[in-house]
DNA sequence: GCCGTTTTCGGCCCGACTGTTTTCAGTCG
């Protein structure tokens, strides 16, 4: 599918009609960008059915656009963007990842300074070349060199969302490549871990040289590394490196067990090992020469006397001595899942209407769906005022009307995300918020508040009696954005005291991070896995947030929309 | 650059904050 690559190139020309202050012309290629992204269908295929006419109808798309995509399909290239890369030669996606450098501020420098990329930045703020800049300053050079840390601590790892889905595309075509009986990802993506660095995928084949020489030849490998007797690396035009490991089959228990780490956690489980007279490699589990496991992970457990460890409590965070008194948790599962409650539709900023929200949650086997569009602060996302709130509720109650009608078991609730203004009071009114079945609330603003004041401001949204879901609660964004100030064990102590339900979003925001879970849990808090969706597909996301649960212990109880409807109603204040 | 019935031209994605200014541009959500 050209779709995505497609979208890249017209988000890249975006930004770089920003740098030239075009107004307006810069939206209509984001615009674009998105409608090809969410776009179930091929975009080579539209134009092969029916020419230019059908890319017309593609919502965003018009005559350039789609004369752009003909070129892209025909020749693989955009003219005029190859224009724009070739008048101003920087990476331009590197430079704004920067907080607080934009599309214009990257100009400035590069006519200035010559800044081409993130080295050349480091370089000439460390040199104090930028504060004398006109429209620059010395708090903007150091707010510059702050944000290039952050940048390069997440350069190199991909959201664990963006690789997911490509390793278990490659992973199903070598579980059926002719020979080969057994395969499985393995490192930090099989640990859930937010960001990934690299894949691991772990097979057993009857000819290696064979399920090798498929691999390295898969669509979306861009480059070969090397191909052994037993690894082949690749680069995938994805931007990450992918490793194959073919393994005898009698060792596909002790390798998996050793290529998904920890590294911590394979320090502890050959420790143990040690302890009882064994020795335990990546090959197998051994009494002197003799080898008596290896073949499955259990047995490799078995073997040291553990029972399973899921992979992602793998960490050695306490998962051994829980493992040995049998104290390990049952991880929440997706298939726990009943409904959605962080939804945005097309009343906000979000590109489905309700009806077709409910349709894809209905389709998921979800019992019910929580729809929870901005409110009227965030003007970018157009939030709702309290008059469109109560409008929305009437439209629900007919769809929910209808479900009975058609004697449907699903139920959507009425909801919305409020934000959290500097003083801790909320932007819709209370009278208001009482009416809906459930508030979200979140900070979307003056995030770089101080701790104490930031702390404040949030303990009392949470006092508020009609917020029942307190959003995203540190404010980071992976590899996007560090999270803001804020005294976390006062919040649990707080959403404790007031039965505020701290959310995990699945989103790329992951916040609630693992860590942070098991406090809460250990706190004995309640949470809530949400997608944050925007558009439907978004829906998907739900798997990221069990994931996060997962590596925080969460089990099935903790999270409450786990629970069928009556039981979560329970769960928020107003009918606590 | 896209879109459309209140418009085929003139609106679109706005408001707060920051850091720089001396009245505002750029960035962010």
């Amino acid at each position: 599918m050209k779709n995505q690559e497609i979208a890249k190139i017209f988000n890249e020309m975006a930004k770089y009609l920003k740098m030239e202050g075009v107004d307006f012309k810069p939206f209509a290629y984001e615009k674009a960008a998105i409608s090809l992204e969410s776009l179930n269908e091929d975009v080579g295929e539209i134009y092969a059915q029916g020419g230019i006419k059908s890319l017309l109808e593609i919502s965003g798309i018009g005559k350039s656009m789609a004369g752009h995509i003909e070129e892209y399909l025909k020749n693989g290239k955009i003219k005029d963007y190859e224009k724009m890369k070739k008048s101003l030669p920087l990476q331009i996606d590197e430079l704004i990842r920067v907080e607080g450098v934009g599309p214009r501020k990257v100009k400035i420098l590069y006519q200035k300074l010559g800044v081409k990329n993130l080295k050349d930045l480091e370089k000439a703020a460390k040199t104090h070349k930028i504060t004398p800049l006109f429209g620059f300053g010395e708090k903007t050079e150091k707010n510059i060199l702050q944000g290039i840390e952050f940048a390069k601590r997440s350069q190199g790892r991909f959201l664990i969302s963006k690789i997911l889905p490509v390793a278990r595309e490659v992973l199903e075509k070598i579980k059926k490549f002719e020979g080969v009986k057994e395969a499985s990802l393995a490192g930090s993506l099989r640990r859930g871990r937010e960001t990934i660095g690299d894949v691991d995928i772990l097979a057993v084949a009857k000819n290696v040289e064979k399920a090798m020489d498929f691999f390295i030849a898969l669509p979306g490998v861009e480059k070969v590394w090397g191909k052994g007797g037993t690894k082949a690396s690749v680069h995938m035009g994805d931007g990450f490196d992918m490793d194959l490991r073919v393994v005898p089959e009698k060792s596909f228990g002790a390798a998996l067990q050793y290529f998904t780490g920890s590294k911590e956690h394979n320090v502890a489980t050959r420790r143990i090992a040690i302890s009882k007279g064994l020795k335990l490699s990546e090959y197998g589990i051994f009494r002197g020469s003799k080898m008596i496991a290896g073949k499955t992970e259990e047995g490799v457990y078995k073997a040291i006397g553990l029972p399973y460890i899921e992979p992602e409590l793998r960490e050695n965070e306490g998962e051994i001595e829980a493992a040995l008194n049998g104290k390990l948790p049952k991880l929440i599962e997706l298939k726990n899942i009943k409904g959605d409650l962080h939804c945005h539709s097309n009343w906000d900023g979000g590109k489905n209407s309700i009806e077709d929200m409910v349709k894809t949650a209905m389709e998921m086997g979800y019992e019910y769906i929580g729809i929870s569009d901005h409110t009227k602060f965030l003007a970018i996302e157009r939030g709702l005022n309290e008059e469109q709130l109560l409008k929305q509720r009437e439209e629900i109650k007919q769809l929910n009307l209808k479900f009975k009608i058609k004697n449907l078991k699903f139920r959507i609730l009425h909801g919305c995300e409020t934000n959290i203004l500097n003083d801790g009071s909320v932007d819709i009114k209370d009278e208001i918020l009482e009416k809906l079945d459930y508030v979200i609330a979140g900070v979307h603003s003056s995030l770089k508040m101080e701790k104490k004041e930031m702390t404040s401001r949030v303990e009392k949204a949470m006092k508020n009696k009609n917020i029942d879901i307190f959003a995203h609660p540190t404010g980071r964004i992976v590899g996007q954005r560090d999270k803001y100030q804020i005294d976390f064990d006062k919040i649990l102590q707080q959403a404790k005291e007031t039965g505020t339900i701290l959310e995990i979003n699945s989103s790329s925001r992951l916040d609630l991070r693992d860590t942070y879970i098991r406090r809460a849990k250990n706190k004995g808090l309640k949470m809530i896995i949400n997608t944050d969706s925007h558009r439907k597909d978004h829906l998907n996301l739900m798997e990221y947030g069990v994931a996060q649960a997962r590596r925080g212990w969460a089990e099935k109880e903790d999270i409450v929309n786990t629970f069928p409807i009556e039981e979560l109603l329970k769960h928020f204040k107003q009918n606590a």
